[in-house]
RNA sequence: GUGGGCGUAGCUCAAUGGCAGAGCACUGGACUGUGGCUCCAGUUGUUGCGGGUUCGAUCCCCGUCGUCCACCCCA
């Protein structure tokens, strides 16, 4: 084979694209209830943009952007999440004039240089959401909510709410400080891995699946006992406002996020069925990134869903659902055809999907082509229906058959 | 970046250190102008690529590329 897509990026085809055309039209009318409206954004910005809000020693950063000089020696990258983009939009356009709340969502590709595996790719499509400028908790209960409904219209299953607080400016030093002393003494019984997160980011250690370091971390405080004031009483009235509505969750005091701008409520949404990589969703506040974007300080939240990972979970469409032809227009002779042709035309002005053959084969051969393609009905033009002006028609679902006059013909439907 | 599995027809997969196969699909016919079911016939290959061992490699070895899964990390 000649040419291939490269690593990790894939072509959706039919019919795989027709279940995220439903994720797509779903999503768009369950976000409209909520007063989320769509913004397209660039897939290429400024590195800048991504250095600053996702944080500079996070991976992502450090090694897996798709980055790249410009013409004019601008340093470009192809976005690697949409949360930074979006607010970057929201600052540019002094959108915080406008009446608060602003509440967006997006979608689109995005670009991350990892190895692919389940559920991961290099260009991987994100439906987000993204609502500023309100910092009560009962916003981030809405969103969790609105999640939470998406999932049930698309019909989803076995999925699962996890929630955790991760402090904010004030609140997260001193935990961290608190894991730093706490897991110093025993630091080399760690794996490698969680050696280096000690550093780097330490509490990366504990979401460790290594059994070991599992064991090790028994007994540390869970994040939510460190919480401020501030923070604490923002998760306390959101769980509150979550079990009002009878939302189905889990607290999860290992739910760590790997984006340094998020403060305060983090959140996934996860199954079991995708594999390693079992977020299909996940989100959190971000209360400080506007301000650093240059805008006025303005409280944030936001989640991203995982198309690939969600169109893994809901069941593939059961063919008698894809659209298909309603006619195919099989045709006996030069004439006939110019006729069917006009036919097709015909119908099709009035929203129909017409197929009609392209030249000479027998009837018989057409007759299949037009049962493959899955056509509802089956029109017949030889010199006979010429003559009389009409065609004889068949209906392939049901075998029944008949003749009828050429502008009626659309009564059949 | 690290580790492991797998690369044979359009698709799903067999096979043996000695002529590369099946099912599905596709095309035509049985049935001069009526699909699906059945039967018959036909088409399809640089066995991913490069090297090595061997009289001989699809098979064994090395490398490489691709793919899948896992780690790291993440949607």
């Amino acid at each position: 084979m000649k040419y291939s897509a490269l690593k990790g990026i894939e072509d959706i085809l039919p019919p795989e694209v027709y279940i995220w055309q439903e994720i797509e039209s779903v999503a768009k009318d369950i976000f409209h209830r909520y007063g989320f409206q769509e913004i397209r954004l660039p897939i290429i910005e400024s590195t800048e943009i991504f250095i600053r809000s996702i944080g500079e020693t996070t991976d992502i950063v450090e090694k897996e952007m798709y980055t790249f000089p410009d013409k004019a020696g601008r340093s470009i990258t192809m976005r690697p999440e949409g949360t930074a983009p979006a607010v970057r939009c929201y600052v540019e356009h002094h959108l915080y004039n406008l009446p608060s709340p602003q509440k967006f969502f997006y979608s689109g590709p995005m670009f991350r240089y990892e190895r692919p595996q389940k559920g991961r790719f290099r260009q991987f499509y994100q439906i987000g959401a993204e609502a500023f400028a309100v910092s009560q908790p009962s916003i981030d209960a809405e969103i969790i909510a609105m999640l939470k409904n998406l999932f049930e219209a698309l019909g989803l299953k076995e999925i699962n709410f996890e929630i955790n607080s991760i402090g904010c400016e004030k609140c997260r030093p001193d935990y961290k400080n608190a894991l730093l002393n706490f897991f110093g003494d025993k630091l080399t019984d760690f794996c490698p891995d969680c050696q280096r997160r000690y550093r780097g980011n330490p509490l990366r250690i504990l979401d460790c699946k290594v059994d070991r370091c599992t064991e090790l971390r028994q007994g540390a405080h869970p994040v939510t006992g460190y919480l401020c004031n501030e923070c604490r009483e923002h998760f306390e009235e959101l769980l509150f406002r979550l079990n009002s509505l009878n939302m189905p969750y889990s607290l999860n005091p290992n739910l760590i996020r790997g984006l340094d701008y998020y403060t305060k409520t983090a959140f996934e949404v996860t199954s079991e069925h995708l594999g390693a990589q079992k977020a299909v969703a996940a989100g959190g506040r971000y209360d400080n990134l506007v301000e650093e974007f240059g805008g006025p300080a303005t409280p944030a939240i936001g989640f991203a869903i995982g198309m690939e990972r969600l169109a893994l979970l809901l069941k593939e469409k059961p063919a008698e659902e894809h659209p298909a032809p309603k006619v195919f227009i099989a045709a006996l002779g030069r004439e006939a055809e110019i006729e069917s042709f006009r036919i097709a035309e015909d119908l099709r002005a009035k929203g129909f999907w017409i197929e009609f053959n392209y030249g000479g084969a027998s009837l018989k051969s057409q007759l299949r082509k037009a049962d493959r393609i899955s056509a509802e009905f089956a029109f017949i033009i030889g010199d006979n229906e010429l003559k009389s002006g009409k065609i004889q028609w068949k209906n392939l679902k049901t075998g029944q058959h008949g003749e009828i006059p050429i502008p009626d013909a659309i009564s059949l439907f």
